[in-house]
DNA sequence: CGTGCGCGTCCCGCTGACCGGTACGGTGAT
DNA sequence: ATCACCGTACCGGTCAGCGGGACGCGCACG
């Protein structure tokens, strides 16, 4: 299960249980289809999202509530996240100068990996993938390879649960998985091959942490099949993901 | 006044009171220096920080509490940043690599404005701006654009209240600015030097909505006195604004 | 080696913030 | 005209939230 329930018996569980109520492609929500989503009473609901607004956590439009811009603001604080990002840019950018194809920064939280980051030209594969979005990790070159750096017992635990079908290629047989993953050890890269939509396909290489053991997050390079060839870029993404992990070892602000 | 107090006699007040005490330095947070910042009792700031970590808006470490990757997606899915990111992010790419210096995309909240997005690489000129954060108006290119481009009453508000100096070119005299102002509607790029922070400079142009006397946000390029001459690029600056105005203008999504 | 300070945590009785069923006015489709 | 659905407002009951206070800890002092 995604999103576990988050008590409704608090002022503050259902206060973000309706700020999660908003999926990353909803830009407004009304009142009505909040309460729908939420499940909370319709008076209720009004209130709350009442609160939320003066609390500058949602905006208030004609068309009903959208997460508002201190949201936003309050987001980018995350530290994780931010250092990382901070950290990745450059070797992102260098990357993305060197292929002009969609790069992608993700971290694993789950069963998914979230995008941290994702820039790309005006030419680019149009990929399901957004910053601050999610996907599962079987289906996609990050999240293989944030899977195969993982500890045993979080492995197992998604490798011996469902993996859902995204496309006819997408691998759903367990076993074939965990090959694919002591082969991404062994090459400190991952593919991808139109498993998470068709005609895309991806290359993934992890940022370890000071061990060398434990995966941060992963880089990836993404492009359409045809002009896009993943063996081309190993050398390209491993070395970047190289630099952001001795960087980030050398600033440690990891913990935890 | 930056931070308007947020009700402190509900649940929900208190709550956004302790999200917004960290600022977008701080890693991590001591439950004390929480109660120092959000002037909380002890056992309350500790229940709601509580309350916090189990709806995943807090991480808890052995150290304190942090701002957690759930408000970081969270924060990403609000809409207006996000879609503006989305469509601005090949134009910067574009100006980052025609410039290869710091790009900054920003929109005003009141007497500031938020940066949404940085790019730059390696060797980039260190700037006071951060992803997410904030600086007034009146000392950046980006504030400038944003300010000129602004309703006249809220022009008129900042401009009547007191200009905080930065560095000793901070424009503190609000009738310079507002002839600068002008001078920004009539070139369309507004420029900075070294008012923000010594040894920087900048140039910016506008993102207009539809209309085209309003501005969305800016774009602006940074970089060190010494090889960097804003001069140089008010070509590509206004080129990038204007394809993502006419590109935004095609894609409405601002509303409000 | 006390002693004191600052820290995080827990307890517990009081109370007002929160709750949500209910009702009302507006708006658009049928 | 009728109805369905929306957003908003009211209001009395009650329990979630409140916070003063106490406790145990680790650390830096004298």
């Amino acid at each position: 299960m995604p999103h576990q329930p988050a008590d409704l018996d608090t002022v503050l569980g259902k206060a973000v249980t309706i700020l999660r109520a908003f999926t990353v492609d909803d830009q407004v929500l009304s009142l009505a289809e909040l309460v729908r989503r939420t499940g909370l009473p319709k008076a209720t609901a009004h209130r709350v999202a009442g609160d939320l607004v003066t609390n500058r956590l949602l905006d208030r439009t004609n068309l009903g509530y959208r997460l508002s811009g201190g949201l936003f603001e309050l987001g980018m604080r995350a530290s994780v996240e931010r250092s990382l990002l901070e950290l990745a840019m450059p070797f992102l950018q260098d990357l993305y100068e060197r292929t002009h194809e969609t790069v992608h920064l993700g971290v694993r939280e789950g069963h998914d990996v979230v995008y941290v980051a994702k820039i790309g030209g005006h030419r680019q594969a149009k990929s399901p993938s957004r910053a601050g979005g999610r996907m599962p990790v079987h289906c996609t070159a990050i999240g293989k390879v944030l899977l195969a750096y993982a500890d045993p017992e979080a492995q197992q635990e998604i490798l011996s649960s469902p993996l859902e079908r995204r496309t006819p290629h997408t691998i759903v047989a367990p076993g074939l998985l965990e090959r694919q993953l002591a082969a991404v050890l062994e090459n400190g890269v991952a593919f991808e091959r139109e498993e998470s939509a068709v005609g895309l396909q991806c290359i993934a290489a992890p940022v370890l942490a000071e061990g060398g053991d434990k995966a941060l997050a992963a880089i990836s390079v993404t492009g359409p099949v045809g002009r896009f060839r993943p063996e081309a870029h190993v050398t390209l993404v491993r070395a970047a993901a190289q630099g952001l992990s001795s960087l980030a070892s050398r600033r440690r602000s990891l913990s935890n």
